[in-house]
DNA sequence: ACCATCGTGGTACGTTCGTATCACGAAGAA
DNA sequence: TTCTTCGTGATACGAACGTACCACGATGGT
């Protein structure tokens, strides 16, 4: 029985069963035997495929980053096929939220990471930190884009904008997670600040 | 020598030293024994005055969220005597930005509680849930007297902007937390919106 | 057909953690 | 004084963790 097995395969398997039971039980709760368990695969298979756990949580952190990117160019697409830059920009935040169980392990992970990140020299390297940089310019992007359609007054300092948006849909989605606002409100207060940002667009039938 | 002893200041200092190790090598690292190397005391007299780890770290809790208090307070009070509210709005928003050592310790330690409580139904319950909605209230209430000072436009919706500048602060401070944004540029953001929220007051010298 | 290697299981080891136990000196109450 | 309670130390215990070790069946190369 025991063929040839594809390592990548494997690897983010087990990658997925660790983000699982990080979301139900929380990242510091999580041991090698609990990622065995949930893959339904034996430890040892674990320790064979990440020889440490060190590198199985920088693997995990990695394929959440990339299930992340999925994610939101998922939530792009369902937009339809032409949309204009707001309807994008306001898929990118949403997706961003934590509204369904899914999403929720999701921030609560990510949070669990950024947190380790501070104290671990090896997780901080991790391009963790670069992704959130690169969301910053393709938002800024979006808005420059609709600055020269005339969706948005030439005043605005797009840059600037789409940080202060990225940061409120950062602190938004922490406050959602812990119960404390209502993902609605928390839609809403990011639709006001687009309809601010886009002002002269009304959109909300 | 082991006359009656004060259990509250002991307590204290205990949480202090908690709070301490914790913001150098985060909370998820920290065990009693650490606590009690970095309150220079035995093991025991940890168990002695906290009986579990758990009740020591939600005594954590409430010792971190008294000394924010006293933080915004203190920074309040460096405004002057009779300050504006924007003055005082700055100052209140400023003081939960991780800028120095001390306030980086405080926000890593505090998002590592927020990501604890998502999973453990005891720190959840706990106040810090409810601090936040407070400290949308004081805002909201700053903004509504600002407004009534014509400082601020009549169409504001107050409370909606009171909810923006708090989460963006703590989606800002999550970001110059883990290095992937200065500090400077954090409060060049929130500057920003002050302005935007206060137009016409100028006051940048 | 043989043998080296791969995938896999089981299990043991050493450490660390939170907690519990035993012991004892000092101080206030009687 | 005598005794009970308080504060404190040292140490032990059981569990869980990450990791290492050993064994073995299956497979592919030659």
């Amino acid at each position: 029985m025991p063929k040839r097995v594809d390592h990548a395969e494997r690897r983010t398997e087990i990658a997925k069963a660790l983000v699982r039971v990080a979301g139900r039980r929380g990242l510091h709760a999580v041991g090698m035997r609990d990622v065995a368990a949930e893959a339904g695969v034996s430890l040892r298979l674990v320790q064979y495929y990440f020889e440490t756990k060190e590198k199985l949580l920088l693997y995990g952190l990695q394929h959440l980053a990339e299930r992340f990117g999925e994610r939101v160019a998922a939530r792009s697409r369902t937009v339809g096929d032409n949309p204009g830059p707001r309807a994008m920009i306001e898929a990118l935040l949403m997706a961003s939220l934590p509204t369904d169980e899914e999403s929720r392990a999701f921030h609560l992970v990510y949070t669990s990471y950024a947190v380790l990140a501070v104290t671990d020299p090896a997780l901080a390297a991790q391009p963790f930190i670069r992704n959130p940089d690169a969301a910053e310019d393709v938002l800024a992007g979006l808005l420059r884009q609709a600055q020269e359609a005339d969706l948005v007054a030439p005043g605005v300092d797009v840059q600037l904008e789409a940080a202060s948006l990225l940061a409120m849909s950062a602190g938004l989605g922490t406050s959602v997670l812990v119960n404390q606002r209502s993902p609605r409100s928390a839609v809403a207060v990011l639709e006001h600040h687009l309809n601010r940002i886009f002002q002269g667009s009304d959109q909300d039938p």
